[in-house]
DNA sequence: CAGTATCCGTGTTGATACTG
DNA sequence: CAGTATCAACACGGATACTG
């Protein structure tokens, strides 16, 4: 993304962008297993390899996905507080594609790196 | 993406913000078609409905995804020069998932609208 | 715990000018 | 035409401190 976007593309050119952000993505990947707490969420998408999410964008993240319906937000009013994020019926369907994006780039991840390869070498020969 | 992206994540994390990001979307979908010229390819872009790609910009995107083994550049040595970009097989299949997720967007565009509309009344009530 | 508010560095982005 | 180079602005993203 960039979660907000310039509100002058057409619409679903935002959605777009908010579901294939840097966050977005993890976030509805990782709520495609079972939903998750907030902090239960920040631990799983640091866990998966990158650098951890901040709070600050983590939950910009999740408020653009919950306004655009695709994942709901469930805040127990106990003490101490207790947050549940799940997909909705569209964020499931969005999270599912993401997935095969994301599951595509790791079985094709040899040919990406053979190809960058065959690249540099052909730039190193100046 | 941020297309070139930090070099601290999981190799197959990066794959994903390329074919992901602002650009690299709209590229993939357009060069789905057929080939396209550079200059062909910023005006079909911009003429998707958003603002238009800067040169610099769709020169980075075209160039990561050429290292990546996504894209197909043919210089031919002409003057005026004429550059054709076009898609690998591995780019055609990552193209076509990204084209499914954008066409998906477009679809479910009114049940998104929908939401953030019950999303901004209900915040609205303050 | 689950946020909100604020500040601030830096990277991404885009204009502009220039080259082959 | 198809880029490259340079610069400036801005938004993103993170750190920190604070609240309910």
């Amino acid at each position: 993304m960039t979660v907000s976007g310039s509100e002058a593309l057409c619409p679903h050119r935002l959605v777009l962008e908010h579901v294939t952000s840097r966050w977005g993505v993890l976030v509805l990947i990782e709520l495609l297993d079972r939903s998750r707490r907030f902090s239960e969420l920040r631990r799983a998408i640091g866990a998966q390899g990158g650098r951890a999410v901040s709070e600050k964008m983590l939950t910009q993240t999740l408020q653009t996905l919950e306004r655009d319906g695709l994942v709901h937000r469930d805040a127990k009013p106990v003490i101490p507080p207790r947050v549940d994020y799940s997909l909705t019926g569209l964020g499931r369907e969005a999270a599912e594609q993401v997935r095969a994006l994301a599951l595509w780039t790791q079985r094709r991840m040899d040919d990406v790196e053979r190809a960058r390869r065959t690249y540099d070498e052909a730039r190193a020969a100046s």
